[in-house]
RNA sequence: GGGCGGUUAGCUCAGCUGGUUCAGAGCGCCUGCCUUACAAGCAGGAUGUCGGGGGUUCGAAUCCCUCACUGCCCACCA
């Protein structure tokens, strides 16, 4: 047994017990085990990430139900990794070497490959250990990253198969294009913000006739170089007859045309509207349509290019201010308006993202989406909250295809290689064997496209593995909301297509973890707190308990550190409790003559199975912050703040018994500290291991989760200590309104409806004097009023006098019951009303009638009592 | 423009498969306590027309409609 020390340290033992369960590799599931098993989908985080208090949360709540199903008989599985977050990782390593003036075209690509792995290693050791610290229960020897061997494996034969089936395409199309990191961007990693910009009215002039005009409206007059027609559209009045003409493109000097299309809207702006089918993804569909000509005048960095003339090599947006210029000098703008708009910027690298047409592979998505909806439609697949099956609805019916290429380094490179000598084009999981004849894609692949394998590669498929064959599908995903359509949407398909299964059955979506303004928690604002210090500051148990209590399903989280005393004092308060037991037991060794089980031992054993039975259904039901209250309920508001004092007085009462008593409610707080173990399990296993002999490599962690046993569902105690518990309250506040110091002891005298009523406080009457300080406590079944002077109070069957000495403020005490007088008619006149009312009477379901009948008598009881009293003090 | 949420005590939020265990918890506040673990604690207390309006119902914080404010996601008409 250990020795508990008087002050509660987490830090000391949060190192200690890390140490032990890794030693005693716990948490590894065993193939051979015919227990049922259950796995879960661990959210890879980046490899350059540090845990955020997003991270904390999901982690928290997946090591929950790894812990909780790890109890409760099952073989579990959560396997670990990171994914190798191609963007991200790549630009903080480029920062680095620029700060040692190097560009990775310095290095050269294999040597920025071999630089990213070296610095992959360090930001890897801090995700590990940031995942061990908070108590994680992770089988690390099965630990995964997107660009082992394995999985890469994995990523060339998805290529390869979409490839031949024809659901991976190579096309030029406008993508959004990252002009600092001069790399494709998918759909999903450009974020639009709102812009207070300017809307430029050009004047270009009609072919035929240079003094007539048609004026433009546009955002972005520097595209204007690669206009290749003016559109209008063919039911404007302004334009009648104007279609099938030429306009001068100024500066350029070029005819273009102007054609009419529908398309283009007559409210907006002039009405007419310049196509550069090369800058801008409608323009580009508008080109198709009319055969247009693409002129691109901006380049992969975003400068203007050689078709841009005079305004080649500048910056895009420098390139707008002079051609703008220009067109004031020529008398070409007609005005400018403030303008607010939403601009597009690259989700990692924050530059301002350019519609840019260029050649990249794709994956057709309508095809596999069908199948992945259907999933999510028939519920073999449950999402948690259920309304996020609707925002996956509305993304699966109209899902895009996704741009996977990326004009980077570091990342799986596309499994596709050109002849040198022919157009012939091999695309395998192997390289050709005549490698020297063959040049490979540079491009590599989204990180994405390595992460929607993540449920089976890491298990091992494509081949067949026994992992994958016992732990395949998974049982639990939990992630952010935000990813949905990234990650959770693009599982599915994957799944579904190459394995033929779902890849999980429920995915629970945590909450986003908001500062204390509102802002989401995310590294590049720097506003999530450094977790690591709040977990030394507060406990990781302290900071764990704190994030799923606050968590209800489905909202978000609005966090400060402060908060984490909730956490820290509910450890506080388990610590001492557990020390007191100990202590209680200690002391009184060898007192173990058995004990007669009272109401309250049986009202503490009902409790906790209603405890056990809340906890189950909140889990089970993916209400974590349920689970968490009814554990904090349960041992705070029932054990110590009652049982144990509870304890004290019939200790003292049975001295020979001591021991056994306190061994009893050691047995309780055992299945408590267990039930509590999944949220909190360093101060668990530590008191687990403190409050009894445990041998050498016995863990809380793989113990057995306390099953309900409904034989000690004892609902008529439950419902007779609240009454007690109400009682007492009343005594208390009787004593503390009429002023009387806590030691100064009361005589009280009760009087009870029925027999049946005064028998409860008879056999619990020692407690009650003891924890209400009574002197004299009288039971009674007349209906007499005691000889004595007396202030009251009512709890249901029972009538409460308070013995008062000397003098009682009588007009404070008239106004007292004058209140509760008034209140007890009016409630009486509400049931006689709702009593009287046929329609009540008739309709509503006997049960609540007949409650409504009870409620009406007893308070009209309760009335006669109070007059009487009042009569009293009157006189 | 389309979709999804939120609005309950000073603050952060539970409750929302209709009926005094429905008006709650924690923090904060007030009063009194170092009472045989815990002052990170104990006992007691105050505080709300459950966003506004309308409806369904015998009965609504809970269901429906509507308005207001607020947050998020998707689309991106230059």
């Amino acid at each position: 047994m250990k020795e508990l020390p008087k002050t509660y340290e987490p830090n000391d033992i949060e190192l200690r017990l890390i140490d032990f369960w890794n030693k005693n590799k716990f948490y590894a599931p065993d193939n051979n085990s015919t227990k049922p098993k259950y796995s879960i989908v661990i959210p890879p985080p980046n490899v350059t990430g540090n845990l955020t208090m997003g991270h904390m949360l999901n982690n928290t709540i997946q090591d929950i139900y790894a812990r909780w199903k790890r109890m409760s008989g099952f073989n579990t599985l959560w396997l670990p990794g990171a994914d190798h977050a191609g963007i991200a990782t790549q630009t903080v390593v480029e920062g680095k070497l620029r700060e040692e003036g190097l560009s990775r075209y310095d290095l050269g690509r294999g040597k920025f490959v071999e630089k990213v792995w070296e610095w992959k290693d360090i930001y890897h050791k801090n995700i590990v250990a940031q995942l061990t610290r908070m108590g994680a229960s992770v089988d690390w020897q099965r630990e995964r990253f997107t660009m082992d061997e394995g999985l890469s494996i994995a990523v060339r034969k998805v290529f390869v198969d979409l490839y031949k089936k024809g659901l991976i395409y190579k096309g030029k199309r406008i993508i959004n294009w990252d002009p600092e990191q001069q790399t494709a961007l998918s759909d999903e990693e450009v974020i639009y913000q709102e812009m207070n910009d300017k809307l430029y009215y050009v004047k270009y002039p009609l072919l035929d006739d240079e003094r007539k005009f048609i004026i433009i409206a546009t955002t972005r007059p520097e595209t204007m170089l690669g206009d290749t027609a003016v559109a209008v559209n063919p039911n404007d009045e302004r334009y009648t007859g104007i279609s099938g003409k030429k306009v001068l493109l100024p500066i350029v000097d070029k005819a273009i045309p102007v054609i009419a299309d529908e398309y283009v809207e007559m409210g907006f702006g002039t009405g007419a509207l310049k196509i550069t089918p090369a800058h801008d993804p409608n323009d580009f569909m508008i080109g198709e349509k009319y055969k247009l000509e693409s002129v691109q005048v901006i380049d992969h960095t975003g400068k203007m290019n050689e078709h841009a003339g005079m305004y080649s090599g500048i910056d895009r947006f420098e390139a707008r201010m002079k051609i703008v210029q220009k067109l004031k000098e020529l008398g070409l703008i007609e005005k400018i308006e403030d303008y607010t708009h939403n601009v597009g910027f690259s989700e990692r690298g924050g530059a301002q993202v350019e519609p840019y047409l260029s050649d990249q592979w794709f994956v057709s998505m309508k095809p596999l989406a069908e199948a992945a909806l259907n999933a999510v439609r028939t519920g073999e697949i449950k999402f948690h909250p259920q309304r996020w099956t609707k925002t996956y609805e509305n993304w699966m019916t109209n899902i895009r295809d996704w741009c996977i290429s990326r004009q980077l380094w570091w990342g799986h490179q596309i499994p596709v290689w050109y002849n040198k000598n022919n157009d012939e084009i091999y695309c395998e999981v192997t390289p050709p064997k005549d490698i020297e004849n063959w040049e490979q894609d540079p491009d590599v692949l989204d990180t994405w496209f390595s992460s929607w394998l993540w449920p089976f590669s890491t298990m091992g498929w494509p081949e067949n593995t026994d992992d994958l064959k016992k732990y395949f599908p998974t049982d639990f995903l939990s992630t952010a909301p935000d990813i949905i359509f990234f990650w959770v949407a693009r599982m599915i398909m994957a799944s579904l297509e190459f394995t033929g299964k779902i890849p999980f059955s429920d995915v629970y979506f945590h909450n986003i973890v908001r500062d204390e303004m509102g802002r989401k928690m995310s590294k590049s604002l720097g506003n999530s707190p450094d977790v690591i210090e709040v977990m030394n500051k507060y406990g990781t148990d302290a900071l764990r308990f704190t994030l799923v209590y606050l968590a209800p399903q489905g909202t978000d989280i609005y966090y400060a550190n402060e908060k984490c005393e909730i956490g820290r004092n509910f450890a506080n308060k388990l610590w001492n409790a557990a020390r007191f037991l100990l202590m209680k037991k200690e002391q009184s060794r060898g007192a173990s003559i058995p004990f007669e089980q009272d109401i309250f031992d049986k009202w503490i054993q009902s409790r906790l199975q209603s405890t056990i039975k809340a906890y189950l259904k909140a889990l089970n039901e993916f209400k974590i912050n349920e689970a968490s209250a009814a554990l904090y309920d349960f041992i705070w508001g029932d054990f110590c703040d009652w049982y144990i004092e509870i304890l004290k007085i019939k200790a003292n009462d049975n001295p020979d018994s001591a021991e056994a008593i306190f061994e009893n409610a050691i047995n309780i707080f055992d299945d408590a500290l267990k039930l509590l173990h999944p949220v909190m399990p360093f101060i668990t296993e530590e008191l687990w291991q403190g409050i009894k002999e445990r041998k050498e490599n016995e863990s809380i962690s793989i113990s057995n989760m306390p099953e309900i046993q409904d034989t000690l569902i004892d609902v008529n105690a439950e419902e007779n200590i609240i009454l007690i518990q109400q009682l007492m309250a009343s005594a208390r506040n009787m004593r503390a309104e009429m002023g009387l110091s806590p030691s100064v002891k009361c005589d009280i005298t009760v009087n009870c409806k029925t027999e049946k009523d005064a028998e409860l406080l008879v056999s619990t009457k020692n407690y009650i004097k003891s924890l209400a300080k009574i002197e004299a406590f009288e039971i009674e079944t007349k209906k007499e009023t005691p000889s004595y002077k007396s202030v009251t109070s009512v709890v249901g069957h029972y009538q409460l006098y308070l013995k008062i000495e000397g003098l009682i403020d009588v007009e404070q005490e008239k106004t007292k019951l004058n209140k509760e007088i008034e209140r007890t008619e009016g409630f009486i006149i509400s049931i006689t009303k709702k009593l009287s009312n046929e329609n009540f009477v008739s309709k509503a379901s006997s049960e609540v009638v007949e409650n409504e009948k009870k409620k009406l008598d007893d308070n009209r009881q309760k009335l006669e009592k109070l007059k009487e009293h009042y009569k009293l003090i009157v006189s």
